[in-house]
RNA sequence: GGGCCUGUAGCUCAAUUGGUUAGAGCAGAGCGCUCAUAACGCUUUGGUUGCAGGUUCGAGUCCUGCCGGGCCUACCA
């Protein structure tokens, strides 16, 4: 049995994700999370919000409440929705932990101790108004090139040209609209990325098996221009994870906190701690203290040197995982696991555009579920996962692929099974007869395709995999259209018992099978058919679990279909415009 | 501007990394079945692999140029 540690991207807080954040990173991490489950192996599988920045206090500004309260509130939504995808975190936390708190300042230390952290003093915009210095691209102003009148401090959008935020005419607060703006020293810590490239750019040719798209962005920062910079770890914010050395102050830095993009990654550790801590863990070995539960998914010395630990992200994350996590886990000098494999993501595009939190564009979280079961979303969204190119959401191909693949080819053949032994045998495995030739072919081909299927699905090859798990549902629609048990009944009725005992097995193979793309369902076929979710260790030994004499039920239609009079509804409401 | 990714059937995607006649699913057409959510099965139409050159015995795959789409470009996260 192996040990794998597994983490999404933690969605930022301000707001619920659409589903172009679901598919980018929760939901294949689940996917895979739910599969090494199912192949009996120990998995510890973290997501938490991230909390901290700039936009975080805007949103709670916006929604009139303190900023602590909102990430509360927010935080219990996110919650919530991910139940509602069946998204199997063992724990979903918070950036803004105690425990994170401890974490990033215990890291910040070690760096320093490392001499791996300048301080440097720089000029940055304040706003007298906003009582806050403001990002460069929340300062607004005419674009010196071009003119357009919307430019931001950081580039302009009309003319693509890269701004400083010094350059703009005009310059105003993008929060507030106040031009009393006004360039003010301020002291910032930097961690030198720089004195690790070497190391950083070795781990990386290391891993020859990592998607193109996560090496070709690491290499892509190493290399450009002057190689990789150093990169600023802290702001001028009141709400983040106040700038100490360890658990001593840090004499210059009183009022600062650390770049979001600091303490993020390191929640991912912190979260295995506040897991344990909400008693989710199991016990402490005798004589063991409880951070050893989480410390032997973490720590090389107290365990972890046997984790393979996989990431999952859009390709927006990569830097950060590949190159400023690394470089803090590296240059802290102890023992942390580092990452094994990077599963990165391009985006998923909605209707010919992009999903746009800010124009409300595209399909939320909530409004996914308002609408329909999450199976219906888990198996379009993954069998469609952006994995080599950016990829589309239409309303027509949604409603077609997921009619036919979830209504038609499994929902239908669970239906006829079914239907069929209620209306011949009874609710009960029927006995009596022999396989045959036909059950002989069905079972190797199974036996091929099972491979094949958990071949990509160890590979984190998802539209692979369910293709060939789609496969496997259609396999047996053929073979219940071969063997024809209704035919066989009228002269043959032992035959006929065979035939349909031996269909009947195959929906908990099925099921099993299905749990991670569309855990409900599959779940709904177990409970039907009297069994467990258990994944099958030979076609052949599984396929012969329900005995003559098993007592079953016939389940309710497992797939509705998506009717177009909803796809038309559907595709005008999420248009544009939330709400 | 620079870099990376990408362009294959009407649509969504494959193609064992340079190797026979470029394959699936959906959609379309025809036939079959009647257990089933008018579902299922079989057969079948459909491609100058964005364009133009080049390397090679051989190119969807490698090189050059052009055209289109996307992303990143370090202070949003």
């Amino acid at each position: 049995m192996a040990r794998i540690l597994i983490t999404s991207a933690i969605p930022y807080i301000n707001g619920i994700k659409h589903l172009g954040n679901l598919v980018g990173s929760q939901l294949p991490a689940d996917l895979y999370a739910r599969y090494m489950r199912a192949r009996g192996h120990e998995v510890l599988f973290l997501c938490a919000t991230d909390e901290h920045g700039t936009p975080a206090e805007l949103a709670a500004a916006k929604a009139g409440k303190p900023v602590a309260d909102y990430c509360a509130e927010m935080w219990a939504v996110q919650d919530e929705l991910g139940k509602g995808f069946r998204l199997s975190f063992d724990h979903f936390g918070r950036s803004s932990s105690p425990r994170n708190h401890r974490l990033t300042q215990h890291f910040a230390g070690r760096l320093a101790d490392a001499n791996l952290i300048r301080e440097v003093s720089e000029k940055q915009v304040y706003s007298v108004a906003d009582g806050r210095f403001l990002p460069d691209r929340y300062i607004e102003g005419t674009c010196p090139n071009c003119g357009y009148d919307k430019a931001r401090g950081d580039q302009c959008e009309n003319c693509t040209k890269q701004l400083d935020p010094t350059d703009l005419i005009e310059p105003r607060s993008a929060i507030s609209g106040s031009t009393d703006l006004e360039v003010r020293e301020t002291k910032h810590l930097y961690l030198r990325q720089s004195e690790m490239r070497d190391q950083l750019r070795d781990w990386i040719d290391s891993k020859t098996d990592w998607p193109v798209l996560t090496t070709s962005i690491a290499r892509k920062w190493l290399d450009d221009g002057d190689g990789l910079q150093d990169r600023g770890i802290t702001r001028d914010l009141d709400w983040g994870i106040p700038v100490r050395r360890g658990t001593e102050g840090w004499p210059g830095m009183e009022g600062k906190v650390f770049y979001v993009w600091f303490d993020a990654p390191i929640e991912y550790i912190a979260c295995a701690a506040e897991w344990v801590d909400a008693g989710k863990g199991p016990a402490p070995d005798p004589g063991a203290d409880k951070d050893s539960v989480w410390e032997r998914w973490w720590r090389t010395d107290k365990g972890a040197d046997d984790v393979r630990y996989v990431q999952f992200m859009g390709k927006d994350n990569v830097p950060f995982h590949t190159l400023s996590f690394p470089a803090t886990i590296l240059g802290s000098g102890e023992p942390w696991k580092l990452v094994d494999y990077i599963k990165s993501f391009n985006y998923l595009n909605y209707d010919g555009g992009q999903f746009s939190t800010s124009q409300g564009r595209g399909v939320f979280m909530d409004q996914a579920l308002d609408i329909l079961p999450s199976d219906y979303w888990r198996w379009w969204l993954l069998s469609h996962v952006p994995e080599t190119s950016d990829s589309e959401f239409t309303w027509d191909g949604f409603q077609q692929d997921v009619n036919k693949d979830l209504a038609d080819v499994l929902g239908n053949f669970v239906s006829r099974i079914t239907k069929f032994c209620r209306s011949k045998f009874g609710e009960i495995v029927p006995e009596g007869g022999a396989y045959g030739p036909k059950e002989t072919a069905l079972i190797a081909d199974l036996q091929t395709r099972l491979d094949r299927y958990q071949g990509h699905m160890d590979a984190i090859e998802i539209r692979k995999a369910a293709a060939e798990l789609r496969a496997i549902w259609v396999a047996g629609n053929e073979y219940l259209q071969s063997a024809a048990p209704w035919t066989a009944f009228k002269e043959d009725p032992d035959r006929a018992a065979a035939i349909t005992r031996f269909a009947l097995n195959l929906i908990p193979f099925y099921a099993a099978l299905s749990e991670p793309f569309i855990p409900d369902a599959a779940q709904q076929m177990a409970d039907a058919m009297g069994t467990d979710l258990i994944w099958p260790e030979t076609v052949e030994r599984a396929l012969s679990r329900l005995a003559p004499g098993h007592a079953f039920t016939v389940p309710d239609v497992l797939f509705a279909k998506i009717a177009d009079e909803d796809r038309e509804a559907w595709a005008a409401r999420f248009a544009g415009t939330r709400g």
